[in-house]
DNA sequence: GGCCAGGACACCA
DNA sequence: TGGTGTCATGGC
């Protein structure tokens, strides 16, 4: 690791933040859309995920209460742009069954749930793991918790701040032990990520024009 | 036509 | 714990 990784952290969220500004995410016009996207995203292009909220918001199915009525098979066929369109139907549904078990259906009684315990009761849900975990606490409850995609692993990897085989957690406990990170931050760091991954840190990097060619 | 995208899980050793 | 196969659409 290297000797001053929140130097390192701050300096990489500094220069990424100048080059891009905010990213203003989540783009979703309510939390449970966020939650839908997040569950739609997994391993997924942005763009194929607005279709299928196209599609909800077209059928009315980004609320709840109708959410969880719709029968599995429409409800693939509406979100079959975002790919893996079956397991993420019944994703959605898995959701749903947990909201309504859990909170009586009630979000804002989810929300309420102090950070440690909603992030372990979410990783009990079938198909939501730690990004999609992580991603609804940040994005959708607001609590400081840092995101990490596999943009994050690549980028801090190829700088030297992390082994390309480190866990999840390890690389989360990296950013919030490290940064004296709020919501706001953990937002656009996350983003900045995805915009930067998306440029420059793809597959075959391509450093050229990089904003963190003199970094780390 | 192959590679990749804002992962998670089952199964195996 | 770690590695591998599976799920699938759409852009480039």
């Amino acid at each position: 690791m290297a000797p001053d990784p929140a130097h390192h952290l701050q300096e990489i969220y500094d220069s990424l933040f100048s080059t891009y500004g905010p990213q203003h995410w989540w783009p979703a016009k309510s939390r449970f859309e966020v939650i839908l996207g997040a569950i739609l995203t997994q391993n997924t292009n942005w763009k194929n995920v607005e279709r299928a909220i196209a599609n909800l918001r077209e059928a009315d199915l980004l609320k709840y209460e109708n959410l969880r009525e719709v029968p599995s098979q429409r409800l693939a066929e509406l979100v079959r742009p975002s790919g893996y369109f079956n397991i993420k139907a019944e994703r959605l549904h898995a959701f749903c069954r947990f909201l309504q078990r859990e909170y009586k259906g009630n979000l804002r009684k989810m929300f309420r749930e102090k950070t440690e315990d909603l992030r372990e009761k979410l990783l009990s849900v079938k198909g939501i793991g730690p990004e999609t975990a992580d991603s609804i606490l940040l994005y959708a409850a607001k609590r400081p918790v840092f995101v990490v995609d596999a943009y994050t692993r690549r980028v801090l990897s190829r700088h030297g701040l992390c082994r390309e085989t480190a866990s999840y957690e390890e690389i989360q406990a990296l950013f919030m032990e490290n940064l004296d990170g709020d919501v706001q931050m953990f937002n656009e760091y996350h983003a900045l990520f995805v915009q930067v991954g998306k440029l420059h840190c793809t597959p075959k990097p391509r450093c050229a024009e990089c904003p963190l060619s003199d970094v780390g």
